[in-house]
DNA sequence: TGTTAAAGCGTGAGCGGTCGCTCACCCCAC
DNA sequence: GTGGGGTGAGCGACCGCTCACGCTTTAACA
């Protein structure tokens, strides 16, 4: 899994021709899912010829592989602007729901990227982009998640990592919710066909269940109670 | 969408044989997808010709809507094996976590096949599925919840239909954490490449977590401080 | 009981469409 | 004239699906 996915050749080409190539591609890949989007097409409708594709592109795979690698960067970015401030743990949440409810139609196409690596099965690759994905957030949560602790601000009880882990899921989960249709289809069984209208809800119910899961340990509310 | 998925020469053929269909194709479905599965050779690897696949099924896809019929069926009499007893809501949180670690070979190929629909696009289709598989779970889980809180074991200042959400978000994550590819690096990459090998501390963790979100409202442990 | 026709079970060569990818070729700059 | 940018017809592999055919069972009739 080494890091070069093209050609020289789409190196050396103009910036505006590179970026409608990867934005077509990924609208594509976005829209259709890997297996059937097709090269052709993208090739067509980036304004190039299949030919000269596979000048800049050794592979189908590899044109994908650079759309991922665009859609990462693009999501660290996000997650970095997020959390740059050294707010509280829970105004960092809140921060990142919002995010994610603000997911606008260009940054949903990443996020539909990664629901579709979701499915692959390539031992190597699946390796190589968990790595590089999750590591992403991980390093954010997990961090900040030791540092409330030692502060204070959460609970003493309980396993960083687990815990991040338990944080990431549900709010990659409600990522998924507000850009892939299944998901988008399961959240409205859940919560009700007007859940989309309801952003300022899904916010609170959210917070007030991680508040709750971060800040209070059984053993020490029982002592409260005595 | 209606609910026949095979010809009547189906229904008509040895049990044994429509079983050794539906499992060999199962097993292709969940390993290589729906798009790189090849139903000829479904066809040879559970010993009939594709002519006769024909007569028995009007479409690839046909088939593979069958399978999910049998997976979703098989997962909702787990669910609901685990829920019968009238255990409070922990306990049952508990059983079903369990129940998700126990989660044996024949069974993972189902949620890999569930994993699968998740990037289904087609609108009518995915409104079926969702409304079918995650119906199981919302009427399980609000209906607990809903009865846990009118007596009192959880906190009364939630919407149980977003809380029902989150839960079945997380429980939804470790069944994919458990079982498919992506999903199993991604945990390594939050809880260390041995969180497989300490399942009893996965089923705590997660227990906190989850009495803390589901019992300690944020106003009552402030009055309790006071 | 033997003959025959109809209906279903079962086969697999192969059609037809799709799509990843190649290659022979053109054009222009140096 | 050499090298890079650019083209698109079309090759070849794959795969969903068909269809002409063979075999067996059922049953109606003489």
């Amino acid at each position: 899994m080494e890091s070069k996915h093209c050609k020289p050749a789409f190196e050396r080409a103009d910036p505006d021709r590179r970026n409608k190539v990867i934005q077509t591609a990924i609208d594509e890949f976005s829209g259709l899912g890997f297996e059937n989007a097709n090269i052709n097409v993208i090739a067509k409708k980036a304004g190039i010829s299949i030919g000269l594709m596979y000048k800049y592109f050794e592979t189908k795979e590899d044109l994908f592989i650079l759309c991922l690698e665009e859609a990462i960067s693009e999501l660290h970015a996000v997650i970095e602007a997020v959390l740059q401030s050294d707010d509280k743990i829970l105004v960092r949440a809140e921060k990142l729901i919002r995010a994610i409810q603000q997911t606008s139609g260009r940054e949903s196409r990443y996020v539909k990227l990664y629901n579709e690596i979701t499915k692959m099965s390539d031992e190597k690759q699946v390796r190589y982009y968990a790595d590089k994905i999750e590591g992403i957030s991980y390093e954010a949560y997990a961090g900040f998640l030791k540092r409330a602790k030692e502060e204070g601000d959460i609970r003493s009880d309980m396993d960083e990592r687990l815990f991040a882990f338990f944080f990431d899921s549900l709010l990659m989960t409600l990522q998924f919710s507000y850009t892939c249709d299944y998901y988008r289809e399961r959240f409205k069984v859940y919560c009700g066909d007007d859940i989309f209208d309801n952003d300022e809800k899904v916010v609170q119910e959210l917070l007030k269940f991680l508040e709750s899961a971060f800040t209070f340990s059984h053993d020490d509310v029982k002592k409260l109670e005595k």
